[in-house]
DNA sequence: ACATAATATGCCTTGACAGGAATATTCCTG
DNA sequence: CAGGAATATTCCTGTCAAGGCATATTATGT
């Protein structure tokens, strides 16, 4: 899950993987719409690949590279636990109050 | 939206995120569940703050940090634009074919 | 006003990582 | 198998950001 923040932390990184939500691209096709530089690409691709976010399917020399569904839709499932963030109303004043009483003396950040 | 991925990416701050997810927290609460040391905890939380990520409520001296609804629904909405892709099977070896076809003359990377 | 609690900020050092340029690799075609 | 196209990899350098530590700031109670 981490892999996949960082992954897509990186702005080249998003542009490229908002560039294949449209179609599946070679290397050579991303670098020239992204305005990037080939081995730029490839690099931003391997990391792209290693968090499980895109795919390759060799076609002669070239390689295609497109989304990977099970990827995002990790990010999709990580998601799931805070919907319920929105569209309701929680977490009351009371609740947080409370709350605070189970601090005392767990302050200050020390370790251990 | 880069911002939001970006303070993600940092293991600790989607930690942090995940502690708040539970209930909101003062900075010292959070400092010592995680055993992290204070500063690096109100670091953290200012990244957060300015991805919109996380929201404040002062009592007292201590400062309640909580998970802000409209910046994780951001990323839902993110997400929005890629949830047709699994479930569903679409782009056929034929379309990246002839896609191939339009790249003629565009690769390598040179740059304009 | 003073002592103290809770948090924020500033400075410094170090490690990770992106970009640039050159080169290696792989695959096709004649 | 020579040549070229498409992509991957390597090495180098500069930048940025996280952690540690000290200190500033803000709020509270007496």
């Amino acid at each position: 899950m981490n892999a996949t923040f960082s992954a897509l932390a990186e702005p080249n990184r998003l542009q490229i993987v908002e560039l294949l939500r449209h179609r599946p691209l070679p290397v050579g096709g991303i670098a020239h719409r992204l305005r990037m530089r080939q081995p730029q690409v490839s690099k931003h691709l391997r990391v792209l690949s290693e968090a499980g976010l895109v795919q390759v399917r060799p076609v002669a020399q070239q390689r295609i590279y497109g989304l990977r569904a099970e990827g995002l839709k990790e990010l999709d499932d990580w998601l799931e636990g805070y919907r319920r963030l929105w569209g309701e109303r929680f977490e009351q004043l009371d609740d947080v109050l409370s709350d605070l009483q189970q601090e005392k003396g767990n302050t200050n950040g020390n370790r251990k």
